[in-house]
DNA sequence: GCTGTTGTTGAGCGATCACTCAAATAAAGA
DNA sequence: TCTTTATTTGAGTGATCGCTCAACAACAGC
């Protein structure tokens, strides 16, 4: 019957991805919307409704991509606490590989988003939620394997242990974004990652 | 001889810090600051250049105002190690002081300072490193006084250290700008604090 | 080829952006 | 009081913002 879409979504969303994530919400405007999806505003407008709308389908993407390479890590890992220790350090790597988006999305976000888009902010702080429950996952396995030394140590409950691991990742990522020396940062990620280690029984 | 400015500077600097704090730059408008400032546009670029300007300037006023406070901090604890676990503490009861802007403005605006904004990255980068050789003074000091534990652990040299705390400030203040439970902010800030205890000799 | 349906196009909408400048205004010295 | 000099004002600049929509183009069934 009709016409079909010359675009691809999913290919579409990763570019929005890409784009939103180094230029932030606000310092992106739909002419480089347009050039970075080749699309014009017409079909953009058909296709993801606006721009805070294609921002948010972007940052779904986004987390889901990111919660699932996250899950990804840890499988063949030879304990969850070693996965969670690796995870860190990899990130301590992100300065070569990424540019120059190193700081999470979901951060970057959080921080930019005010009153005037609630459902952003909503939305951001679902998908840092889930993030952490991930986290909280990951430690609650690593317990119940009998893998957390001082088990009865309240500050070693899964849910603390994620929180304070979310938070070191925020701030390693951030700390990323600095164009300081590669080397410094690496170093930064791998005593993060031995205090996560130092937890195993 | 002339007219007297009607305003007072450090006044506006410190309103434009509010202003800018939470809303980010991108997401304040000159409007904002006419009404933050009570000022005509004339006055604010007679006075202050333009908005990047101000904004750079709010960033000298923020830093230096957060350099100040902590040192001020420092003083009068009773060792380096036990003043840098409070601060981490302090920043745990954030949430119920300093709504709605949490996160550092310094953090915030390396995050959205893009390549179209250099001057701005360099003059965030260059803050962020004067509070990173802060940090490290300070573990310097503790160090000097033998208050350090294994101190030839090459990963407990001050600068390390300081790099490592900045990461988990920068995590700390950017967790704390989600809406989440005010006692988990505060346990976190806690849980990092304890980490800090825990280099004492 | 024709028709019906849907996707694509891009000129252009009103609003807002950062910013300017000539005129009005206020204070200090003559 | 009058002149001089600096400051304040706000209407208005061109540019860009996010976004719309009537016209056009492409495909499937007939």
């Amino acid at each position: 019957m009709p016409r079909m879409a010359a675009y691809d979504r999913q290919d579409c969303l990763e570019k929005a991805v890409t784009l939103f994530w180094e230029k932030g919400f606000h310092a992106t405007s739909l002419k480089d919307i347009e050039h970075a999806l080749d699309m014009r505003p017409g079909s953009i407008y058909a296709a993801f409704g606006n721009k805070e709308s294609l921002y948010s389908q972007a940052l779904d993407l986004y987390a889901g991509t990111m919660g699932k390479d996250f899950l990804d890590n840890l499988r063949g890992k030879q304990t969850p606490i070693e996965g969670l220790a690796d995870y860190l350090r990899e990130l301590g790597k992100l300065r070569d590989t990424n540019p120059p988006s190193r700081a999470c999305m979901l951060v970057k976000g959080l921080l930019e988003a005010g009153a005037e888009t609630p459902a952003l902010q909503q939305k951001i702080e679902t998908r840092l939620a889930d993030m952490e429950a991930i986290f909280r996952q990951a430690f609650a396995e690593a317990k119940a394997a009998g893998q957390i030394r001082d088990p009865d140590d309240p500050a070693h409950q899964p849910d603390r242990l994620a929180r304070r691991l979310q938070c070191e990742v925020m701030g390693l990522r951030a700390f990323a974004q600095r164009s300081g020396d590669r080397q410094e940062l690496q170093q930064l990620a791998g005593d993060l990652a031995d205090t996560v280690l130092s937890l195993q029984a």
